[in-house]
DNA sequence: CTTCCACAGGAAGGTCTGGCGG
DNA sequence: CCGCCAGACCTTCCTGTGGAAG
């Protein structure tokens, strides 16, 4: 029985014809011809930049926008068409990209060892003095003899105000070759906390990228469907869902991309010819669940148990949860679970971290005599929430 | 007006792991 | 093997603070 409906499963996924011709092109890594919607923004990074192709070193840039506004896409796009055209103008240009949240680039010494391997030299995770490192990402720049174009993504991940000031500094250290900084960052808070020196020179100039409107979006999709999908596999209104919702979510083209690719994914699971509208509210769900489901999963334990206070709290329903609820519901848990109780002061930041994470929201908030703290509250919800308690269960357990 | 709560969050330093070069 | 290094993770100690209560 059991072993006829796995040849029944079989049988429909080769008898399916495939929803996808090219997959990979609903996908972050796809980097599509031209740039929709963000034309002024090309023409902008361009006009700068344009100073590589003489030779000259160009203004530093700072670049910001939310989440899926193409920060990204555009300045790989711009730096691969000036990268060609230096090559047939025989110039020495090298553009270089760095994610600094996924390659945890936070201190001078990861950023100089990424730079260094990305230019082919082999440096040790760790071990080394951070000067020795330094010494020989100025010996590589300089023996390179070239137009250095530094993308820094995510920079506001890199919370060490000494790389960035390392980092500015480096042109007066070179002699045949030039550096010149594109710093893209999603809040546009980030340059007023810096030293004012770091400041002027990181946005010498600076660039805003709005979010994408639902028009836009629809547009967006609409192009990279007729790479990704075989024709005709998309219901009507599949892709104007995709973009409306995403618009909801500040307009935000890489979630557009995600729910369109997820819909196609969970239609062609189920064997089904076609992509409905409510694969697209099913997909919503699974994106949702899945980015909680891996949060939690990869969390260190203690972290998790903090999680799990606030659950408990909120489950309670007895109003407003401060960090000392927590604190004192989490040091009974310890007991429970067997583990070490971390100190307050830690805890308080295990909180914000999970704030960062996006799972928790927190507010400052004072009660006068009753003291100043956080007020928290729990940002994940319905189905999320549900499959998080299990995980979270069968974690600590 | 002052007092004072219940924390926030900065600074400095400790401990441990994993890796370096000699 | 040694002495040294970076980084993750914590602790200890600390100063700062919005606003209801007195």
């Amino acid at each position: 029985m059991a072993q006829k409906s796995l040849q029944d499963l079989f049988d429909i996924f080769l008898n399916q014809q495939p929803l996808f011709i090219k997959k990979e092109a609903l996908q972050e890594t796809h980097t599509p011809e031209n740039v929709p919607h963000r034309e002024e923004q090309v023409k902008q990074l361009a006009t700068i930049l344009v100073h590589t192709l003489r030779g000259e070193k160009p203004s530093n840039i700072f670049i910001y926008g939310k989440t899926g506004t193409g920060k990204t896409l555009v300045s790989k796009f711009i730096c691969g068409e000036i990268g060609k055209r230096a090559k047939t103008h025989g110039l020495n240009l090298i553009a270089l990209y760095l994610n600094c949240k996924i390659d945890k680039i936070n201190t001078p010494y990861r950023l100089f060892a990424h730079i260094l391997y990305q230019l082919g030299e082999q440096v040790p995770v760790t071990g080394l003095p951070t000067e020795e490192v330094y010494r020989k990402f100025i010996q590589t720049l300089d023996k390179n003899k070239s137009t250095f174009i530094l993308i820094l993504d995510e920079i506001d991940s890199l919370t060490d105000t000494s790389t960035l000031y390392n980092l500015t500094r480096v042109n007066t250290q070179l002699q045949n070759s030039r550096v010149s900084l594109i710093g893209i960052s999603n809040s546009s808070g980030f340059t007023n906390n810096l030293d004012p020196r770091i400041r002027s020179s990181l946005s010498e100039e600076e660039l805003v990228f709005p979010p994408y409107n639902a028009p836009q979006l629809k547009d967006i999709l609409f192009k990279r469907a007729e790479i990704a999908l075989r024709p005709g596999v998309l219901e009507e209104g599949v892709i104007e869902k995709c973009a409306a919702l995403a618009a909801q979510e500040h307009g935000d083209a890489r979630r557009a991309l995600d729910l369109l690719r997820v819909a196609v994914e969970l239609a062609e699971r189920n064997g089904e010819p076609s992509v409905t509208i409510n694969h697209v509210d099913t997909a919503q769900k699974k994106i949702d669940t899945d980015r909680v489901v891996e949060i939690i999963k990869t969390q260190p334990r203690q972290s998790q148990l903090v999680l799990y206070s606030i659950i408990y709290l909120k489950d309670l329903e007895k109003g407003d949860i401060s960090t000392g609820d927590i604190f004192e519901i989490y040091g009974k848990l310890c007991k429970k679970y067997n583990l070490t109780p971390l100190t307050q002061r830690r805890v308080s930041d295990l909180i914000s971290e999970l704030e960062m994470l996006g799972l928790i929201g927190a507010n400052i908030i004072s009660k006068g005599r009753y003291g100043r703290t956080r007020t928290i509250s729990l940002d994940v919800v319905g189905t999320a929430l549900e499959k998080g308690r299990e995980i979270l269960k069968y974690e600590l357990a």
